[in-house]
DNA sequence: TTCCAGGTTTCCT
DNA sequence: AGGAAACATGGA
């Protein structure tokens, strides 16, 4: 987390802000991984720069998100009657801060991986693409949770189905963003509700509602998750919770908590990447990436996310 | 039709 | 603690 205390990590630049990368960043590599998502309804691209709607406390806005030069992004606001408020324009530079995971020094990450089979290659093609995060802890565990053994297609489309349901809509020169459900809201709903806006699986109504209510009534906290002594305590946590199991819960540390060392070892995306990679006849087993990981201690998190760019 | 998809729960030694 | 079986839904 930035130190916004003493003085702003970000500058003010008119009416817009200016955020510094750190050297391992590219615009392009992180614009073109959110490209990749199909159908997707919580950010926009448009002309090489990205649009997305955050919630800042109470307060819901819309930015323009571009490069300003090699060293900082350029963040503005889409007609926004508050853009001089001091806690918005903070809330958002700690928001796209967080979004692009721009805290992580990825310099030792490339110094091993280069010499990683697995990496090398995937290191290279994507140099300067950050775990371009969920910050919000909901939406985080409700992604894992609509992902869970669909394609993933499809649960890009029960995603916009949830959404533009239960989410808010803003429009804004003439285009419609949209912000991720709360967890109150969702809270107060019936599993009904959620199959009759198209959430097909029962199931996952249940968790998503389930899920909800804990994030609603403060029984579940990026917080406490941060407070757990490692990694295997914070994955304890999350799967008492109906509906999180393994890889939901290394998948919520590695993108919203963003654990180092999470790792989603049984996810089929990250099996076929190997796969893919090394060429192997059919999908590695367990002892197998165990092995292969061998070498990736506290970067487990980002071996995979970029293992998972090589997919497409 | 069969198989698989960014798994979880339940039940069983 | 660790493994097998049941589970649900859409797309190729």
């Amino acid at each position: 987390m930035p130190n916004t205390r003493s003085s702003h990590f970000w500058s003010d630049h008119g009416p817009d802000l200016l955020i510094p990368v750190p050297a391992e960043f590219s615009f392009a590599e992180n614009y073109n991984h959110l490209a990749t998502a199909t159908n997707e309804t919580l950010y926009t691209l448009r002309g090489g720069k990205m649009y997305k709607a955050i919630a800042v406390g109470r307060q819901d806005t819309v930015v323009e998100i571009a490069p300003y030069d090699e060293r900082r992004l350029i963040v503005r606001f889409l007609e926004e009657p508050d853009a001089d408020s001091p806690t918005l324009r903070a809330g958002v530079a700690e928001y796209v801060h967080d979004w692009f995971d721009l805290g992580t020094d990825l310099a030792p990450f490339y110094r091993m991986a280069k010499n990683d089979p697995l990496l090398k290659q995937a290191v290279e093609s994507f140099y300067g693409l950050r775990n371009m995060g969920i910050p919000d802890l909901y939406e985080a565990v409700c992604w894992g949770i609509l992902g869970q053994q669909i394609n993933l297609g499809f649960a890009y489309t029960l995603k916009r189905r949830f959404v533009e349901s239960f989410g808010r809509a803003l429009v804004r020169e003439g285009e419609t963003y949209w912000l991720f459900p709360t967890a109150e809201r969702v809270a107060g709903l019936t599993p009904e509700q959620l199959t009759e806006a198209g959430i097909t699986t029962v199931k996952k109504c249940e968790y998503l509602i389930g899920t909800a209510r804990l994030i609603a009534e403060g029984e579940l906290t990026k917080e406490q998750l941060l407070q757990a002594e490692n990694v295997k305590q914070a994955e304890k946590m999350l799967t008492r919770v109906h509906g999180i199991g393994p890889w939901t819960a290394h998948y919520v540390l590695m993108r919203c908590l963003r654990l180092p060392e999470a790792f989603p070892i049984d996810d089929v995306g990250l099996h076929n990447s190997i796969k893919y990679v090394l060429g192997l006849d059919a999908k590695p087993t367990r002892a197998h990436i165990l092995e292969l990981s061998a070498g990736w201690s506290l970067w487990e998190s980002y071996a995979t996310f970029y293992l998972w760019r090589i997919l497409y």
